[in-house]
Formats: structure tokens, sequence, C-alpha cells
DNA sequence: CGCAGATTTGAATGCAATCAACACTGGTGG
DNA sequence: CCACCAGTGTTGATTGCATTCAAATCTGCG
């Protein structure tokens, strides 16, 4: 680990940490006491898997993660994305056992914290320790979000829904430009999210592009219209849980 | 509240969490001083509505409650359900803002536990803390089951699997008799679970009913063959984090 | 070039929704 | 005691959204 890894594991984390909670300088200084070695894995890879007993939590500093389940008949369906600055499989530190598998959609940096290590963090900072368990609950409320789209949104809104998700969340994480941003996930990963083939997922996709709400090719996507878009997903940031909304409604 | 209010609140609290984790003699008793006065509510109320700032988690003493959010079109989602010993609204202690109602599917006897009784509890008792949160995280692992269901899997074996899972927890709890159970759910509070409409749960219950699998009248399910239902629905107890397992397999 | 992965489009199928009645139950009040 | 009613459960007919099957195009890459 070089000096410079472990700030960017800090950095990462206290930007995602912030964004839920006001965190302090102490509290900030503190966290560079985690770092770890950084990994890097490739795409496809997994970082925990369903049965598993993981002893550490993936601190995800570059790259995109899903948590996902492979059911009986071959089909998959993705619980929840997550972003740099997330701790993949904090929960773990309580629950134990890991019910789905955590995987990494693209090539990704990630460093792994020892459950001791964020025990005693969290036992000395109990701000920290609000804003970690703030974010493993706030996990909760997006798979909420998405499985009222899935039982009961048609199709055309669903899709349209984790595109604002995604597009807010990046932008708060200062990954978007102007309206454009960078999209890890192919039509086959969103069907996946969404509860949808991927043909489906594609002719919906191709029916928001003719609709100039959005653009879409080679992993980048742009947001054309957001009121439109965010209106056809009747889409409210209310449950993403920043601590001050984001500079968009 | 009588000394007999007292006990009972902190007994169902302590079969709840002694599911999750081994708790000893001490904590039990700590339990009992979080006594608060039973309040009784019927059926349909709200314990708490999307948009709220709760400051106190209600333990579910009987009946049953469920988290639900309506949407626009008057649809309706279930996300998880309640049980007796159940906290629910105890991750608002974190979250703070509530993104969904709690809503009472039976009559109900709840006592609402303020937040600050829990904090000074959880930081006097940890092993009381681990088993508060082991519950608010095990909550994530039943609705990650439930999206998959809703998203892949067929109307049939959704239906099936969810009978399986209320029966368990209602074994576990030592609320079954036999294979008979009381089921407080009717076809459409099925239908918002699951995601299908109230016509096609009726449907499916039907054949399950005469494909001689459950009985299922009255408000009272019987599982007429558990390996066949088991088996049909893919289930596999894991996901509810028994730390023993359940004593059906 | 050849190939694997991703995207796109068309056609046929099917699962579940919707629409529409009807039956059953328990509770209410005349 | 019985008519009435609301809530719940059941069944049939029709519709439609999304799936599946199939094939073509496009892309980046060794």
């Amino acid at each position: 680990m070089t000096p410079n890894d472990s700030l960017r594991q800090a950095d990462v984390l206290f930007q995602a940490l912030g964004l839920l909670e006001p965190i302090g300088a102490e509290e900030r200084r503190a966290l560079r006491r985690l770092g770890g070695p950084v990994v890097r894995i490739g795409e496809g890879s997994y970082v925990s898997r369903h049965g598993d007993y993981p002893a550490a939590s993936a601190l995800l500093i570059e790259g995109f993660l899903c948590r996902q389940r492979l059911l009986e008949e071959g089909q998959r369906q993705i619980f929840s994305l997550h972003y740099p600055g997330d701790l993949a499989g904090f929960e773990t530190l309580r629950l134990r056992l890991l019910d789905h598998d955590i995987r990494a959609l693209t090539d990704c940096h990630v460093s792994y914290i020892p459950h001791g290590a964020l025990e005693s963090l969290m036992r000395e900072y109990p701000g920290l320790a609000a804003a970690l368990w703030k974010s493993a609950l706030r996990e909760g409320a997006v798979v909420r979000e998405w499985m009222a789209g899935i039982g009961r949104r048609p199709a055309l809104q669903r899709l349209a829904h984790l595109i604002c998700e995604i597009f807010v969340r990046m932008r708060v994480l200062g990954r978007t430009s102007d309206d454009r941003f960078y999209l890890p996930l192919n039509q086959t990963d969103m069907a996946d999210i969404l509860g949808l083939s991927l043909v489906h997922v594609n002719r919906m996709a191709g029916l928001l592009r003719r609709s100039g709400l959005i653009e879409w090719r080679h992993q980048h996507m742009s947001i054309s219209d957001w009121p439109q878009l965010r209106d056809l997903a009747r889409f409210d940031p209310a449950y993403l849980q920043f601590h001050r909304p984001p500079l968009l409604t």
C-alpha cells in the first residue's frame, strides 16, 4: 500500500458517508487509519458468494459492484448496485451469512476492511458508526424502491426510474459532466435489475431514445430531457436519504 | 401499564431476538425495563406514514403489521411483514426518514419504544445491540428474497414460497399446531406482496389447493404436503438467519 | 478477417391483468 | 327472523404487456 492508496480509500469513503451524514475532520483522519492494500479485480469476478461468511467488507474505490442471486433456472436478479465509496457486505458484520453474491460489474479497485477494524472504529467514533449504519439501511430503502417498481410499475416507467436513480447518484459523486455520465451497465444487467427480459429493455430504451429523453451509446448515457424523464418515472429522490437534497429536483 | 404488560413485551421481544442470537438472562431482564404502555390499534390503521420522522419504534406484541407503499395509480406494494416480537421502524433510529407506511394488517397490540431508550439499552448491552441490528438486517434479506421472486419467479412458485416463509416463521414462534396456522392475510394482501393481481392469486391458490398441497379457508391455512410445497417453491430457509435451523427441512 | 459480446428488430406465444359476474360469509338493522 | 350489505373469494372471457424464439447488425479486438 502506498500512502496515496490510503488517501484515496479514505477520501472516497469520506465522500460517500459525507453525503449521508455530516462528518468532521477528526473522523476523516480516523478513516485514513483503515487503509489496507488496494486490490484490482476484473469484471465478472466475485467479491463474495452466496453462502459465504465474509470476515471483511469490501470498500469499493473505483468501478461498480452489484449484489445478485442466480436462480434455479439460470435466471439472475440483481438486488443493488454499489458505487465508489460503498462498503459492500458491511451488513455481514452482524448478519454473518451472505445470502447472495457480490460481483464486479466492471473492473474494480477494492480494499478489504476486516470486520474487526470497523468494529473498533465504530466504537471510537459514534458519528462514523451512525453514517455507516445509515448507509447500510439506505440500501434497504433503495431495494424497496426497486421492488415497488418490479411489482407494480410498467416496464417503461421502471427503466426510466432506474436511469434517474443512477444519474442522481453519479451526480452527487461528481461523476457527471452536464447531463452525461458513464454507465457501466449493459442491457442484460439492466434487465436483471428490472426483472425484465433483455429484449424488452432494449425496446423500452429505444422508446426513451426516440422520445428524445435520453441518449445512450457505448456505455455513456446523457439525459436529454430531465423534467420529462423524471415525470415519466415519477422519480422522487427522497429515498436516497442525502442529508442535503441533491442539486436537482 | 400493568406488570403483566411489561412481562409480555419483554418476553415477546426476547423470543424474537433469541431466534436470531443467543441472549442471556441478564439481557432478558434488561428488556423488561423497556416496558411502556401497550396500545391497541385497529386493522388498517397506520403506525407511521411515508414521510414521517418517527421518534420511536413499535414493538409488535400481538397481531401483524406490514410495510407498504401506495403508488400513484392507486396500486399498493407490500415490502415486508412484521410478526409478534418485531420492532417495526427500528431502522429509523438511524435513517430518520421513513420512506413507506407501517400499517396494521390485523388488530394489534403495540408498545412504542422511544429511540433514546433503545440507544441506551444498546450501549449497555452489546449483545442486544447485535441482535437488534441482525433483526433489522435480516428484514433486508427477506426483502431480497421477495424481490427475486417478483422479478424472476412464476406466480405459482412465488405464492408457494410466501406460504412456506410464513409457515416457518409462525412455527418458530410456536404459533402453529401441527401443520395448521392462523393466516392474517387475505388474497388482496397476498397479491400486493407478490406483485400479482387479486384474481391471479386466487387462481394460483386454487391450484395449490386442488393439487393437495395446502388447505386455506377462513383465515386458516394448513400445509397438507410440505415436501412438495417446499420443492415447488424451492424454499430454503437460510435467508431467515435463525441461529439454529428451524426444526423443519 | 473472424469472433464474441452487445444491440436491434420482427414474429409468435403466453402468462398474468383486466373486465365482468356470481357466490359465500358475517354483521347490521328493520 | 330475515333482508340487506360490504368484504372476500371464485370463475369465465378477453385483452395486452412482456417473453421467447429467431435472426440480423454492430462493435471492439486479437
